[in-house]
Order: C-alpha cells, then sequence, then structure tokens
DNA sequence: TTCTTCATTTTAATCGTTTAAATATCTAAA
DNA sequence: TTTAGATATTTAAACGATTAAAATGAAGAA
C-alpha cells in the first residue's frame, strides 16, 4: 500500500520546512524563496510525483472548486446536454461538477441541497422543483451561490439564466395559426412553475389576439407522475367529436414522444389530419417519418451563461444579481404545414 | 455573512470540550457520554442547525465518500442513463458521483482521472477508452479503487461489468440470416476497444456459421472523429451494385441515427429493401416509420453492478476481482422481418 | 481518612495544506 | 567592526473534524 505522497514528504528530501515547500509550489513567482532552494523542491516534487491534496487545500482556504449541478433527471437529454456543457465551462475554470437529480420532487431537492452544501459546494446551478421556494430562500440566508437554470420565481430575487417561454410558446402556436389552423391542442404539465405558466399564457395570448374562441378540452396539464395514461386521455377528448382540434402544441419532449405515439397508435396522420409543434429538440423528431416543427431553446447559452454568473458570483460575492432571459428558435419542418 | 456552525459552537454553548460534542454526534450509542450531557449536545446542534463539515471530516478519515464517473460522454443517452442509475445506487450508501466526459480521449481521460483522483475520491466507474492502459495499470499502482463498465480490457485483471457484445452480436445477425437475409453489411467505428471488437467478431463469426460469404465492402469501421461523412461513403459502398447489401447490422446508437437518416434520404424502405438491426435503445427507434429491432443492454444491472462491485472495493481494499458479464436481449420489432 | 475503581470528560495530536509573524542569514553602509 | 535593512527560511496556528490517551471526579472499600 502506497503512501501518499505530502509536502512533508518534499520538505524532507530536500531538508526544508513544509512551508518553503507550499511557497514554492503554489505562490512561485511572487514568493521571496530562493531560486536554488526553489529549484531542489521543484524538482523532489517531480520525482516524487506529488499532487496536492485538494481536499487539504479544500479545507484551509474555505472553497472546494465544486459546483453542484441539481437537475430534474440527468438522464433526460435536455439535462444531459445541460451538464455536458457545464461540465466543459467548470473544467475551463478548473471546477469539478457533482450532479444530483431531484426528479421534481422538492424533498429530493431539499436533500441533495444539504448534502452537497455540507460537502461544502461553491455554489448550486438548479432547476428548481415546484415548492421548492424556502430551499430557494436558505441558499440565500446561507450566502450560498446559485443561480437557476430553466425555470425561476418572478417573485424571488435571484440570479437566473432562463428562456423566454411566453414567446417562444406565442411565437410557435402563431405559426400554427398562420398555416390555416384555428382549434389548437395543448398538452402542457399541472405544474404551477412559472417556465410552464409561461408557455401556457403563450398559447392562450395567441389564441386570443387571433379572435379564436378557447374550448375548455382543448388546453391539458399533465400530472407529471402519472404522465403516460393522462396525455392519451387528453387526446382522446382533443380528437372526439366533430369540433375535434386541428394542431395540437406539446409543452415538453417526453409529452411529445408519448403523444405522439399514441396519435400514431390511433392512425392520424401528421400534418394532414393534425398539424404539430413540439417544445424543445429530440433525435426521435428528425427520425419521425414526418419531421416535427419544434422550439429550440438554446441550450448553450443556457448553459455558459449560468456557469458565468455562478462562478462571478463565487468569486466576488458582491457582485450584482444578474437575470438572463433568452429567446428561443422556431425550427420549421414538415409537421405543421 | 453568517459563518457556518462547527462543532466548537456546539462546545462553547453546552460548555463542554469539542471532542465531547463529537462522540456524541458521530458515535452516540457507543460512546460513554452521560445522557445529560448528550441530550444537551443534541439540542444545542439542533438548535444552531450544525451541519457536519464533510470535508474536514473526509480530511481526517481520508475518505470522501464521492464516486469518480468517467464516460465518453455524458449527454449521450447510453451515458446518461448509466450516470442515472448509479446516482440512484450512490445515493443509497451516501455517497455523492462527480463526474467527467474523455469524448474517447486518452489524454482527457487521464486530465480527468488525475483531476479527480487529487480531490481524493474514493474510487472510479469508468468507461475506458482506447488507449489508456496505462491510466488503469497507473490506478492499480496506487491502490485506487476502480471498475470498469461497458469496455475493458482482457488482458489487465481489472474488475469490470460489460455486456457479452459477441453473443449479442452475434445473436442479431443471426436473426437477420434466418429472415431470409444473405447479404448482410455491418458499421461499427474503427476502434480497438474489445467491446467493438466483439461486436465484430459475433458478426463474422455468425456469417462465417452460416456459410455466407463475407464481403470486403460489407464491413465498414468508422472514424470516430468523421463520423458523418464515413457512414455515408460506407453506406454507398454497401449498396452499390446489384451485390448491394440486403441488411445493414449497426453497432451504436449515433451510427444508426445518422445511418438511417441517410438512407432515408436515399428512399430505401425498411424493412422491404434492407433489414436494420441496431446496438442500443433509443427513443428514436421507436419512432421511425418502421420500428427497429435493437439489441437492448441491460443498462441498469450494468449500473447497478459497478457501484457495488466498486464500493466493496472501497470498504474491503482486500476484496477479490470481480468480472462480471451482462447478456443483453434482442427486442425485435419490424425492420428486420 | 486514604486509596481504588470506574465512569465521564478533556487534552492534544492528527489529517495536509496555507500564511502571518517570528527568526535567521546575508549584504552593504557607517 | 557594527548594524540597519533586506532577503530567505522557519515556526506555529489555523481550517473542522476524529480519537487515543490522559485527567478529573465521585463513589465505595479499606
Amino acid at each position: 500500500m502506497k503512501k501518499k505522497i505530502s509536502l512533508k514528504d518534499i520538505a524532507q528530501k530536500v531538508g526544508v520546512s513544509t512551508a518553503t515547500v507550499s511557497y514554492v509550489l503554489s505562490k512561485d513567482k511572487e514568493s521571496k524563496v530562493s531560486i536554488k532552494v526553489a529549484e531542489k523542491v521543484k524538482k523532489a516534487a517531480k520525482e516524487l510525483n506529488y499532487h496536492p491534496n485538494q481536499i487539504a487545500k479544500s479545507l484551509k482556504m474555505g472553497k472546494t472548486f465544486t459546483i453542484g449541478l441539481i437537475v430534474a433527471d440527468i438522464s433526460n437529454p435536455f439535462f444531459s446536454h445541460i451538464a455536458r456543457i457545464i461540465e466543459d465551462e467548470a473544467t475551463k475554470l478548473n471546477y469539478t461538477v457533482v450532479f444530483g437529480s431531484s426528479d421534481e420532487k422538492a424533498d429530493r431537492s431539499w436533500d441533495l441541497i444539504n448534502f452537497l452544501a455540507n460537502r461544502q459546494v461553491d455554489g448550486f446551478i438548479l432547476a428548481p422543483t415546484e415548492g421548492s421556494e424556502e430551499q430557494i430562500k436558505y441558499l440565500q440566508e446561507e450566502n450560498i451561490p446559485f443561480v437557476l437554470i430553466d425555470r425561476y420565481f418572478p417573485e424571488i430575487d435571484t440570479n437566473y439564466v432562463v428562456v423566454d417561454n411566453y414567446q417562444a410558446a406565442f411565437g410557435a402556436v402563431n405559426r400554427l395559426i398562420d398555416t390555416g389552423h384555428k382549434r389548437i391542442g395543448m398538452l402542457a404539465y399541472l405544474n404551477s412553475l412559472h417556465h410552464m405558466r409561461d408557455r401556457i399564457n403563450g398559447y392562450k395570448s395567441a389564441l386570443k389576439q387571433n379572435n379564436l374562441e378557447d374550448d375548455t378540452n382543448w388546453l391539458h396539464e399533465i400530472d407529471f407522475f402519472n404522465i403516460e395514461k393522462e396525455v392519451k386521455s387528453a387526446i382522446d377528448k382533443m380528437l372526439e367529436g366533430k369540433l375535434r382540434v386541428d394542431a395540437i402544441f406539446f409543452a415538453t419532449n417526453t409529452l411529445a414522444v408519448i403523444g405522439l405515439k399514441y396519435i400514431d397508435s390511433l392512425k392520424y396522420k401528421i400534418p394532414d389530419d393534425l398539424a404539430i409543434i413540439s417544445f424543445d429538440q429530440g433525435e426521435a423528431f428528425d427520425f419521425y417519418y414526418c419531421p416535427l416543427t419544434y422550439v429550440k431553446q438554446p441550450l448553450d447559452e443556457l448553459a455558459k451563461n449560468a456557469v458565468k454568473v455562478l462562478t462571478r458570483k463565487i468569486e466576488n460575492p458582491s457582485a450584482r444579481k444578474e437575470q438572463i432571459c433568452l429567446s428561443a428558435q422556431l425550427i420549421v419542418r414538415k409537421s405543421c404545414s
């Protein structure tokens, strides 16, 4: 069992104090150690293959160079893409990323925050769940830097990086209207989080501005924990009777995937029987027999800004809050023509 | 700026030494602290909302309860699914997961291993890249616990959890043969890693056992860093002339997605013009106009076993090596009938 | 009263760094 | 030769926990 090399070993080998070694290895230029000694220390460090123990350093410095990333589910492509970009940006700045999935559950999110805060992460990037306001306030009270991503709480003054969901939804639904659709349904989550309300409001506004009546059977809010079943019954409702919808707007990737599978099984044809637009991209959307029109969120910018805002806040606690709202892009393809 | 509560603060408040507090909070039952004092300490800890500093604990104990996960790319669904399961299993055992993406590059992988080892992760779960043998040997020399996942090096005696790729490929190709196909092409990566060689060998064996000649134009090994272009030219080659293939076996999800998009653009119809089987599942595969037959890898078992083997090794360094090989399942659907 | 014994609590070292402050060494001017 | 001043190096405390070992104190025995 080879023991780890520490400053002490180098000090011993060279015959100086650990302080000197530390100065050479971590201050170098700015230190006042003589060149002669410095050279010897560096040589010894190399020979012994010394690597500083970052845990000890963290304890002393009160900084871990670690970012806690909390998302709903790391295996959801939306979040895993974001995670990847965050990883790359963090690496450039010498940070490590530790992650956790909340499964949209506030208590899981609480556990994760505590767990990671005890491990002294320098800050958090989080996609907050419904009902996690007190957690956010806790972080503020504890002065732990964080930035919200994807979702935010308009009534709490925090750093955040989000997409303009209202405009994105508004634009998407308008596109459906422009292409002659008049009875447009929407599938969203039953969720009070602002990003979802914005998507729904964008949809409603577009209908209203175009004087399209708004049937109660057209908007369906799906319980996140019972998606499959509720999507099916929602689609059944939308498609029954002679006043059935002629287009559907899906508020997320997951809803679209499940919904379209069901629509296929009912033998409806896109875009002739039904036009479709969905939020988020997905490999599946390209692959569908009728390539889907979708709202493309700027994942790259979202993630890069999150890291930038967070690290700025970590390095300068008095940095003023940043609230970034990016626009999404509608990628138009066959499913809505 | 609220300062963090430490053992010292509790000690002060109760009027005892930090040792006593530590005994109460971390040993409790087995400690010999009087019930009276113990109660007071617990009460104070609760009142002050004390949370132990895990960094300090890690330094003292020489254990961080952290697992380093190194995969090719966390945004690849294959790996993000695995990451999610690893996360869940690790959480149950009180471990945190930190991750890094190697992009299949050995030097990136080296950097990640060093970076995370300096942060004193207790062990690694890694999907090794081509040419990373020396890294594996380094971990062995340094006595850092690790387990390989998805890929392994047969010539190095390590812990690993992998899938029987040979059998999986052999079975898939046999299925194509059973359904009457005689000229079967394969798209794989140009990679010396054993998991890829096994898939290729499984394919070759199946052809040979069925006395199907094996045309040099049928197997194409694609450079990982130039996928798009090489997939297209490989498919062009497979489909040219009158001896064109009547089925294609894709060695990975990514190859299949890119390949099928190209095949679609050429207006070939699955399964009539061409039968298809691919490795790995993918949302897209369900969504394709002709649902794809695929080799389903047991991601759950893969990840769960990896965590189990690793934590066992961490907790008992003398645990003997475990080499687990799981079987994949062929999910048969329309694309090969 | 003095000595054991035992339960309880504290002291102090430790993990591997950093860094302010103290000390030692050297140079050059008086 | 002395000494101020600069330069180089070490000492020692600190970060926040753990834990072996020493100390304390009270009860019971002699």
